[in-house]
Order: C-alpha cells, then structure tokens, then sequence
DNA sequence: GTCTATAACGAGATAGAC
DNA sequence: GTCTATCTCGTTATAGAC
C-alpha cells in the first residue's frame, strides 16, 4: 500500500501497453489471413515474446477473438455516436442518414474488423453473451433518433400486419425503446438492410455493378429512413 | 477412336462421379471448418485418394473453390426459379415475396454455402469473372417480376433524386433490364437489402432478438416489394 | 503476485526423398 | 503413391526473475 502507488500504475500501464500490443499486432493478421488463421503463435513470434506468455493477456485465442470483437463494435459505436453529434440540431431524416453514411464509412476504413463482426462466423468460435451488449450501440443511436421524431408530429407509422404485431411488442419489450412496436420491428428490419447494403459494398457484390457508391448509398439510406416512418 | 465409344462413356462418367465426390467432401469440410481451411489435402485423405490426384479434377484449391461457388449460385438460382414458377400467377407482390423466401429458405438449407456467396471474402482468393453470370440468376427472376409488373399499370416508380439518375442509367444499362432507371437502381438497393435481411438471421444477429422470424422476414419482404414500386 | 521463458503434449499440415 | 522428417498450432506445467 505504501510504496507500490506508482509501481502498481507502471505494472498496470505496462500490462495495458502490451495489451495493445497484442490487439494491434492480431488485427494486422485478420487483415491478411482472416479470423479463422489468427494464431496466437504468430502474434506472440511478432512481437518478440513466447506464446505462452500471451495467456497472461488472454486466457485463450477465442478471448482474444472477443477481445478484437468488442473493440470493433465499441470503434462502431464511437464513430456513429460522433456522427450523429455532429448533425444533432438537423432534421430526423438528415440524422438518420447521417449515422448509416458513418457505419458504412467505418466498413470501408475497416473492411476486417466489420467482417469480423458482421461477417460470417468465424469457424469454431462461439460469441460470449458480453459482446451483444456492445453490438447495440449502433441501434441505441438511431432509437434515439426516432424517439425524438416521435415526439414531434409528421412521423408516419409503418404498417403492421395483425400476424406480425406480438412478434414486434416483444422486440419492443427486448429492446425497451419507448417506440410504437410499429416502429420497432421497422427498425431492426432496417438495421438489417443497413448492413446488407453495406456488406455488398464491402464485400463486392457491386463490383463492376454500382460506381457512384456514396450516393447510391445515401439514398438507400434515405429509404430505409422512410421505412421505419422518418419524413 | 475405333473402341473407345463405351470406354470413353466410362472414363467421362467416373471422372463425373469423383468430380462431385470431391465437392461433396469439399462442402463437408466447408460447413466444419469453414472455406478459409478448405485443403485439398484433407479432402483427399477423406476420400482415400492421395492428394496429387485430386490436381487432376481441380488444378489448384482457387479452381475447387470456384466449383462449389458456382454450384452454390447455380443451386440458389435454381430454388429461386422454381419457387416464382409456383406462383408465376399471382400477384407481383406475392411472386416477389415468393422469391424472397425462397433465398432465405435455401439460405437456411444452405448456411456454409450461403456463406461461401454472400459473407466475408475468403482471404486469398479472388473470385474469376465467370462466376458473376452465375450470381445474376436469381436478379434475373426478380427483374422478370418488375418487368410484368411495369407492363401493368398500377406500379409507382421509386423516387430517384437528380444526383442520382446518372449512375442509375449507368446500372440500367449494364443489367439491361428494360426497366425505368429508377426502378432498377432501386431493385439493386432491395437485392443489398434482402441479403442483408438473411445474413442477420442466419449468422445470429438476430438471437435473443427476433423469435418469429418466418413472419418477420416476410413483412420485410413486403417493404422491399413496396420500395421497388410494386403494389 | 505478476510476468516471462522453457519444455512438452497431441494434433495437424507440409516438403521431399524414395 | 508412400514414408518420413520437419514444420505449425493451442494449450499446459513448471521454474525462475522481478
């Protein structure tokens, strides 16, 4: 207690140093091998240590996965948090879009890590509980878009089929939006397409199809703004 | 020339049957291990052959994994044909829905092929050209949709801002689907869309969140429908 | 207590000699 | 086509430095 004020906070920034040090150097292997070769050997030959003293940082390679997996989503999140900052005093649709223009801006400057995330699953390793809750900043951002809309009047309330209606109170209910169940399921459906939308880009599904990708895309996003009611 | 006409009908006929041996452990490998650790090596020793011999069905890993691409879009096209023909008397709204489900039905069939289409590249490998007609074919019967639907009247034309129009001429031409620009830049966003609606589903962001998710994706379907311009 | 290094395990891939 | 020697991997046990 006495002495170690200081040595505790050099140990301790030591350990968030190489912590870094490992996530750096594991997301530079995603990038060139994908999810499913990240070894920690060859993290460990990289940054000049033993792989066995990597345990001490992460208990296995899957949390190291987890690890990579949460960074990304809070990066997401982060990004499309400081978009929507930025346009705070605009109109709902110019909000909405304005965060679906991040998300996609955030793929493209980080096609591995979204791919990681949004991809398809990497073989072998199963999601811990603990990253959902990262996974929905996002979704909090543009719930509070459309709670605000809500507030004001003009906002259209998407359709709802009487056999989709229970369906879409208990993802209400999951997601305690304070929004019209309507609006709700509108939602994910068009969260949904966000990421299709952007995944085709990234992945290149528009290759040698669409050019003129950033207006393409904001224009898809302005329909799924009127999908989920915004006007 | 002179013996060989049932000789050679033999020797075509083996090299058919090993050829799809060799995919069907290939796909096997695929849904364990994921593409990324697809080895000629082990798909060979599954099939008591030695590895050099599978060069002669499939010059390289590249070339094996081309095969099961195409197969994979071959496969969904052909699901996707054969749902519109059962209902080529419906509605366009039911025909398009039709379609719709019927790629997330061979999606869900098919999780590791679907995968292998539509999720994150497989590192170090770039698909040739000639998979891009197989990809169309499922477009292809959406296109037919909105083309029968167009000669009707009854069907909106998407919004399609100035800014926009070029790049959706652009698109137009290069699909050649005898559509307004509009609707065809519109049915490529709802192509991205409904990917985007499936993948959710099918690699779990969807759990703990959408239960009902038949009834679900059918609404969605619906939207998409409505935002190409159907009624 | 915290860390790193050595060594080893069982499993699998790989290269080359034969 | 086969065999073997040599790699890789994740992971653990152990010992010793700070």
């Amino acid at each position: 207690m006495t002495t170690s004020r200081t040595a505790q906070g050099a140990r301790a920034r030591a350990r968030i140093e190489v912590t870094a040090a490992i996530k750096d150097e594991a997301r530079r292997q995603l990038a060139a091998d994908g999810a499913a070769k990240l070894s920690l050997r060859a993290v460990a030959r990289e940054l000049g240590m033993v792989s066995s003293a990597l345990y001490r940082y992460f208990p296995s390679r899957d949390d190291l996965l987890t690890a990579l997996i949460m960074d990304a989503y809070d990066s997401l999140g982060e990004r499309a948090e400081e978009a929507h900052r930025a346009v705070a005093d605009a109109g709902p649709v110019r909000r909405w879009t304005a965060v679906c223009e991040a998300v996609r801006e955030w793929a493209l400057a980080h096609p591995h890590e979204y791919a990681l995330i949004y991809g398809s699953p990497v073989p072998g390793y199963s999601a811990p509980e603990t990253t959902v809750a990262a996974a929905a900043r996002v979704g909090r951002v543009l719930i509070d878009i459309l709670r605000d809309a809500h507030r004001e009047p003009g906002m259209a309330e998407p359709p709802l089929p009487d056999e989709l209606r229970p369906e879409a109170e208990r993802i209400e209910a999951v997601l305690a939006t304070d929004l019209p169940p309507a609006v709700t399921a509108a939602l994910v459906a068009a969260w949904a397409q966000l990421y299709g939308l952007v995944g085709f880009e990234l992945f290149g599904q528009f290759d040698r199809l669409v050019e003129e990708r950033e207006v393409f895309f904001r224009h898809a996003a302005e329909g799924l703004a009127r999908g989920v009611g915004l006007r």
